[in-house]
DNA sequence: TTTCCATATTCCAATATTGGAATATATTGA
DNA sequence: TCAATATATTCCAATATTGGAATATGGAAA
């Protein structure tokens, strides 16, 4: 899966995972509060970590021994961004139409 | 995959599947014409429908022999929620202090 | 009804992902 | 150096996902 758009998002298909980037809502947290706070085994978190890690989802340091991680907001804002595309197409449709004239509407794009 | 928002994610996981939502931004297209613009099979580019379909991204009506699909804006509207908690987070953060100031921040939630 | 066209489904082999258990790495303190 | 702590990685079996090929369904036209 070699497209960063792709990686964000499997990453964020796994419940687990969206489980500890909320947990970081409210700040860095290391690895060990992690498993405290969500019932998932170390390596696991350890595992979902990488995951979000190389989806650029969080970011990492050391502080002695522990890691602390955080969210990554630029990631979140490239994902707003792809979304701010089909909301704008789903604007300008509704702008031009109401329900039931799109409903009347001829398909597009038939060769 | 039970939770709605893990099918979501997973449906848009994959590239060919965003292509589709893509075709579908200037409105609605059948199958063939999906097959047409996309370089995937017919069976390839039915099997994302159904996944786009029961992950509710779009939406499918039949015209005839053929079926026209549409992209389904609600879907899309609860990404966009799921996304702004974390957006007003890191707002907030960034509201409350500079870049320097979040390196000397002490980690939170440890026991 | 028979045939054609558009779309959907099934079957299969290949590949990827998951969780658990065990183990490895790295840092700290004695 | 040795032991303890924190985190990461590896190995494995189970399960899921993908693409291709073949086939099934269902509507439309003759």
């Amino acid at each position: 899966m070699p497209d960063p758009a792709s990686n964000v998002f499997a990453a964020l298909a796994d419940a687990p995972r969206r489980d500890i980037l909320s947990a970081l809502l409210d700040g860095e947290r290391s690895v060990g509060s992690l498993v405290d706070v969500l019932s998932i085994s170390q390596p696991q978190v350890s595992k979902h970590l990488r995951v979000l890690r190389e989806a650029q989802l969080v970011r990492c340091r050391a502080q002695g021994r522990r890691r602390l991680y955080r969210l990554e907001p630029e990631s979140l804002r490239s994902l707003r961004d792809w979304l701010t595309q089909y909301e704008r197409a789903m604007i300008e449709r509704f702008d031009r139409m109401d329900d039931y004239l799109r409903v009347l509407q001829q398909p597009q794009g038939e060769k």
